[in-house]
DNA sequence: TCTTCTTGTTAGTATTTACTAACTTTGCAT
DNA sequence: ATGCAAAGTTAGTAAATACTAACAAGAAGA
C-alpha cells in the first residue's frame, strides 16, 4: 500500500482526530475540517472511511516495524535488544501521542472484520518479535531460562501497554520516557540471568 | 446508585451488546430489540443513553469490588492474596466474557468526560488495591522487596489485562482459567521472596 | 491552444441515531 | 370496582453520518 503525499496528510489528520477523542471523533466532517477542504474531496483520495482507517493502520504498522527491525538487526545481545525495543517504543509514543489510540484500538474496530483482523495481526507480529528476542537472550544466557519465553513476552508487552495506557488516561501528565526507563530497570532485575 | 430489576436487565442486555461488537453496537434500537420491547420504553427506566452506560460501569465496578474485597479481608498472606485476586478475576471474566469489553473500555469512552472519569477511577482503585497487597507481602517477607510495589503492580495488572485481551481477540479460543494459572506461576517465580 | 487529468467545489440524499409526544395497557392498593 | 401510577405502545422528529452527482479550476503535455 503506497500512499501519496495527500493521503499521508489525511492519515495524519485522521490520527490526530482519533488521538483526541477516540474513533467516534473520526467523522468525514471532522476529517475534512481538519484538512481544510470539503468532505467530498476525501473521496478523491480514498474510496471510503474504512479505506482511510486501513491506511492509518498500515501506515503505523510499517513505521513501528521499521523501527523495531533495526533493533533486531543490531549486534546487541537479547537483553540489550529488549531494552532498546522498549525504549524505542516509549520514545515513539512520547513523540506521537495521537498514535497510541490507533495502536491501542483493538477493542474499537470490533464492528468491522477487516479492520479487526488487521489489528490482531499487528499485535501477533509484535508479540512474536518479542518472544524471539527473549528466546535469543535465553540461548545466549543473558536472560534467565527457567521461564517460558512466551510468558515473559506477555509480561513485558502487558506492562508496557499498561504504562502507556496510564499515561494517556492521566492526560499525558507524566514523563513517559522516564517511566519507561523505570519499567525497564524493573523488568531487567526480574528477568536477567545472574 | 440502586437499580431496579428491570434496570439490571437493561444493564445486562447492554453489556451483552457491547461484548459482542463493541460500544458502537450499543444503540437504542439494538438495546430495545434485545430487551424485546420498544425504544421509548428504555426511557421509562433511564433518562438517556449516557445514564445507561453509567449504570453499566457502576454495576460491574461494584461486582468486582465486592469480589476483591473478600480476598482482601481473608487471612492469607500477601503472595497468596495476589494469587487469589488473579484467579478470581480470570474466573470472573471466564464466566462473563461480555463484561470484558466494559471493563476494558478505557479508550472507548473518551468522547464523554463523565464516563471517561468513571473508568479512570475504577482503574485507579484497582491499582491501589494491588499495590497495597504487594506492599503487605513485602512487609511480611512473602514478596521480594528490592522492587517498588507500584512497579510490580503495573507488571501484574498489565500482564493480566494483556492475557485477557489476547483471549478476547482470539475469540475466546483458549482456556482463560488455565492461562491465568500459568501466568500466576510465572509471576510467582519472579516476585516471591526466596 | 486545446484537451485532459487531477483535485477541488456546492448541493443533496438515504439512513441511522437518540430522543419526544401522546396515547394505552396493566397491575395493585384502597 | 375503581383510580392511579408504572410501564408499555405508535408515530414522529431533528441532527448527524457516510456518501454521490454534477460541475469548476487549474496544471501539464501535445
Amino acid at each position: 500500500m503506497d500512499l501519496s503525499k495527500r493521503q499521508i496528510e489525511i492519515v495524519e489528520a485522521a490520527t490526530k482526530l482519533i488521538g483526541e477523542k477516540g474513533i467516534q471523533n473520526l467523522t468525514t466532517k471532522n476529517l475534512a475540517l481538519e484538512m481544510g477542504f470539503s468532505e467530498p474531496a476525501l473521496y478523491r483520495h480514498f474510496t471510503g472511511k474504512t479505506d482511510i482507517l486501513k491506511a492509518v493502520l498500515v501506515f503505523y504498522k510499517e513505521k513501528l516495524k521499521n523501527g523495531l527491525q533495526s533493533v533486531l538487526a543490531s549486534q546487541l545481545n537479547g537483553l540489550e535488544k529488549l531494552e532498546q525495543m522498549m525504549k524505542f517504543q516509549f520514545n515513539h509514543f512520547s513523540n506521537n501521542p495521537a498514535v497510541i489510540m490507533v495502536i491501542f484500538a483493538e477493542t474499537s474496530f470490533q464492528y468491522d472484520n477487516v479492520l479487526s483482523n488487521m489489528v490482531v495481526k499487528i499485535l501477533e507480529q509484535k508479540q512474536l518479535l518479542v518472544s524471539q528476542i527473549i528466546r535469543m537472550g535465553q540461548d545466549e544466557d543473558s536472560i534467565r531460562n527457567d521461564i517460558d519465553s512466551a510468558q515473559l513476552a506477555t509480561l513485558i508487552m502487558g506492562s508496557m501497554r499498561f504504562t502507556v495506557l496510564r499515561w494517556r488516561l492521566s492526560d499525558f501528565s507524566f514523563d513517559l520516557r522516564k517511566e519507561g526507563i523505570s519499567l525497564w530497570q524493573t523488568t531487567e532485575k526480574l528477568i536477567k540471568k545472574d
